[in-house]
DNA sequence: AAATGTTTGTTAATCCATTCACATAGTAGC
DNA sequence: GCTACTATGTGAATGGATTAACAAACATTT
C-alpha cells in the first residue's frame, strides 16, 4: 500500500506529475519495465533522486530488474487519484481563463473545468468550449458541494475579493494567475504561476549568469 | 555599481521580480523608504531572507533606517534592464500563445511580443492585438537579430522541432509551456512552465498533506 | 554631541534536498 | 542450483537555502 507515512518531499512533490506523465508514455509505448537511469535520460532528473523519490512511496522495484512500467503508473496514478474525477471552476475569463477553460486539461480526462465566473456582462450566460458562464455574484447559488478547487485568472487587483468569497463556499485548494500575495485560511493550499517573473528570472539568468557549465 | 561578483544564488533570481514589482508599487504610492520587516508583510517573504538577497546586489540599504525605495526600484530595475526593450517572438498562436500576445506584458513596457509564428495557414497573415503572425517557416526570413528571446506555445509533440529552428536562428532564452523536455544547446536557457503540473501537485498537497502549520 | 533606539548585513546554526557509493537482493544464463 | 550480473534502496556526505540572532552602523531626539 501506499501509506508509508514517511514524509514525501516537497521536491518530490513537484515532480509526482512529471513521473506520471512519463510511465503513463512508456506504457502506451508498449514498455513494460524501466531502469531508474533510462528514465533518468527521458525526464531529465538524475537517477538517484528517482530512486530516493520513489522509495519514499514505498518499494517499488525490484533490484537487479528495475520498475514495472504497470506498476509505476499505477502508484502515481492512485497517489493522483486518477481514478474519481476532480471538477474545478474557474473564475476570471478573460484571455488566460478562455484558454484554460478550451484546453480543460484535455490529456487529463480527470481534471474537468466544470464551470466559469466572471463579472463581464458581455460573458455571462455564454459558453466556452461546451462550459458555462455564470455570474460571479451567484458563485453561492451556482457551485455544486464537488467542486473544492479554483483556478483564478483575474487582474491582481480582484484577486483579493474573490479569495475570500472562494473560501466562503468550500475551496480549499488554488491556483492563480494573479501574483498579487494574498492571505488565505490556513486550511487553503494555494499555489501562484506568476508568468511575468518567470520571464523576467529567465532573462536575468540569461544575460547575467551565460555560465552554462 | 551592482557588479559585486558575489554569487547570486538561484533562489534569490527567483524572487527579483518580485522584489522588483512591489518596491515599483510602493514607489507609486510615494513611499519614500522600506525596512524589510515591513516589506516582509508585504510580499509574504522572511525579512531575514529578504535582507539576505539584498546584499547580494550590494549594500543597498542603511543600519538605523531601512532602504530607499527610490534606490531600490533603481537597482532592481537596473538587474532586469528594464531601460532596454527586450524583444521577444512567440511560436503556436493557439489559445494560451493568443492570450499571451492579446496581454503583451502590458503592466512592464520593457517586454514585448513583437512577433509570433504558427503554422496553421488560417492564422499566418492575421494580427493579433497588433502582432503580426507569420507562417514558421519563414522564422529565419523574418526574424529581426535584435531578438534573443522566444516564448513556445505549442503542443508538446511539436516542441523537438520547434526548439532546434529557433536555436538556428540566435535564439539563446526560451520560455515554454509545453512540457516535453528537450535537449538543448549549452548556451540556451530554457524555462518549463508546466501548467498541468502545477495543477496536480497542488491537489496532492491539498488532498493528502493538509496538515497546515 | 551624547544617549537612545532602530535596522542593517552577516556569521553561525539549521533545515532541506541532492548526490555518492555500495551492501543487498534480486535477475538471467547456463 | 550455481555463478555472474544488475539495479534497487539507503546510509553517509555534500551542497544549497533559510532562519536566527546580534554586533556594528546609522538615525533620531534631546
Ligand atoms: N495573459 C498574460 O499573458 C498574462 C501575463 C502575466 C500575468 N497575467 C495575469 O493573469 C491574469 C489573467 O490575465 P488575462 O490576460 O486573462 O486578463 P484579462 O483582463 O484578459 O481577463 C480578466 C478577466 O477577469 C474578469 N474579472 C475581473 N474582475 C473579476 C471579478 N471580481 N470576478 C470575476 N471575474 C472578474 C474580467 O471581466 C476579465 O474577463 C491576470 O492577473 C494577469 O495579471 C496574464
Ligand atoms: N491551455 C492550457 O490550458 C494548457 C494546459 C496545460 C498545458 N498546455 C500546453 O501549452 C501549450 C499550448 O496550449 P494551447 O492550449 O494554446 O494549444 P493549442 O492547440 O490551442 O495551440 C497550439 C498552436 O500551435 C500551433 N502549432 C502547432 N505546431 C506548430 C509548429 N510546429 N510551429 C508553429 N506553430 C505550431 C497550432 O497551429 C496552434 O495554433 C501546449 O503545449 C499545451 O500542452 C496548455
Amino acid at each position: 500500500m501506499l501509506n508509508t507515512r514517511a514524509r514525501v518531499s516537497k521536491a518530490t512533490v513537484r515532480r509526482i506529475p512529471l513521473y506520471y506523465r512519463a510511465v503513463q508514455q512508456l506504457q502506451q509505448q508498449g514498455v513494460k519495465r524501466i531502469r531508474s537511469e533510462r528514465l533518468s535520460e527521458i525526464i531529465h532528473i538524475p537517477s538517484a533522486t528517482i530512486r530516493r523519490d520513489f522509495s519514499s512511496f514505498g518499494e517499488l522495484g525490484k533490484s537487479g530488474y528495475g520498475y514495472s512500467v504497470d506498476t509505476l503508473v499505477d502508484e502515481f496514478g492512485k497517489l493522483l487519484e486518477v481514478q474519481d474525477a476532480e471538477n474545478i471552476l474557474l473564475v476570471g475569463c478573460g484571455g488566460l481563463g478562455a484558454a484554460l477553460i478550451e484546453n480543460n486539461f484535455r490529456r487529463n480526462p480527470d481534471l474537468n473545468i466544470t464551470m466559469a465566473f466572471d463579472i463581464d456582462s458581455a460573458k455571462i450566460g455564454t459558453e466556452i468550449g461546451g462550459v458555462p458562464v455564470y455570474d460571479f455574484r451567484e458563485l453561492a447559488m451556482r457551485v455544486t458541494p464537488d467542486i473544492k478547487t479554483a483556478i483564478i485568472a483575474v487582474p491582481s487587483s480582484a484577486q483579493p475579493q474573490v479569495i475570500p468569497a472562494l473560501e466562503g463556499i468550500g475551496i480549499d485548494a488554488i491556483l492563480t494567475f494573479a501574483p498579487q500575495p494574498v492571505v488565505c485560511l490556513p486550511t487553503t493550499t494555494i499555489r501562484y504561476i506568476d508568468l511575468t517573473s518567470e520571464l523576467q528570472s529567465l532573462l536575468f539568468t540569461a544575460h547575467h549568469q551565460q555560465l552554462a557549465e
